[in-house]
DNA sequence: TTGACATAGTTAGCCAGCTAACTATAATGG
DNA sequence: CCATTATAGTTAGCTGGCTAACTATGTCAA
């Protein structure tokens, strides 16, 4: 995944939202001090798990495939399959294997059924990759999602897919 | 604010994530899941803010360098506070408010009493962008965010605080 | 008062996305 | 059955972030 937003510090005060609501009467002050914060947030949370990865020798594009690969049975799959999953193009999963490849986290498998694919199987060095990021990672997750309790995610969820759903909105053409 | 995350269009079914706890015991569930949705909502919501924000010609960061400049009683501030505000480096702010001279939206203005600094001033033309481009802004945020009513507006904010307070836990050396 | 340090802005070069164009191979329909 | 179209992967070149290094100017303490 690619999320690219300025990193906002300073939020609008109600103070700011209010006065920019003068000029735009159209302004929702509470939808958009909710927008801002989900995107800070979320942001900040992107750059920490990057720094997290970091560490490791890793950084979210690659890592992300090292999981996808993972969650096969097979430990394989093709660069298209890849990139759809992971939502980025093609071109970028080529880079992205070229660098797990030369680190010898993966492999390119060429196939005689369709001579136009290829397949990429995880190596044992990227499974031990995997093994040795994830337990760090998901500890650190626990303790960073440690302030809500099960029924406080299960509600941010919800409340996700509901902007979730609102997303077109912001593109549809008028 | 410059986030940047893979886009993660599969997110791991509750399948997938149970058999990633079994190897890796330190999984909580629903932290990984709540987690990752909301980098996937985030990430979405800032593909669909540029795509708004491009019928204009514009991108979120030149956008936002608009708008703290608006948001002064002068118009005006120091690129310095410019990229501290928005969260940039110095450099990216440069090349982001060469963008916006270029376009006549910005000016510098040179000042006498400190002359390392320089002024960046909102022109009558970055006005008139604003002016364009934020009643269009709010009109498509307000019917995004139209699902959530206000005490679920709050709670999604009380939630996100919580999450924020954790991040420093991705990143603390142990 | 001057030497060391701090600050403002810029420049140069890196990186990881992207789109568009290209090659090779496969699938399909007239 | 062959021309067209679709698909898989790659390459080339663009973009907008970044860091590091640089110039110019200001500040401060010995």
């Amino acid at each position: 995944m690619v999320l690219i937003m300025l990193e906002l510090k300073d939020l609008p005060t109600t103070g700011v939202l209010h006065k920019f609501a003068e000029r735009y009467p159209d302004a929702d002050i509470t939808a958009v001090s909710s927008f801002l914060h989900l995107l800070r947030v979320a942001t900040d949370l992107s750059i920490a798990l990057d720094t997290c990865l970091s560490k490791h020798g890793l950084l979210q594009g690659r890592w992300w495939v090292l999981i996808l690969l993972m969650r096969e049975d097979t430990h394989t799959a093709t660069p298209s399959v890849l990139a759809s999953k992971a939502g980025v193009t093609r071109a970028t999963m080529t880079g992205l294997i070229d660098g797990l490849e030369q680190g010898g986290l993966v492999e390119r498998v060429f196939t005689k059924s369709d001579r136009r694919s290829v397949l990429i199987h995880l190596t044992d060095a990227g499974q031990a990759k995997l093994d040795a990021v994830m337990p760090d990672y998901y500890q650190r997750l626990r303790l960073c999602m440690k302030g809500l309790n099960e029924a406080q995610r299960i509600q941010l969820e919800q409340m996700l897919d509901l902007i979730n759903a609102g997303i077109p909105e912001l593109t549809k053409q008028k």
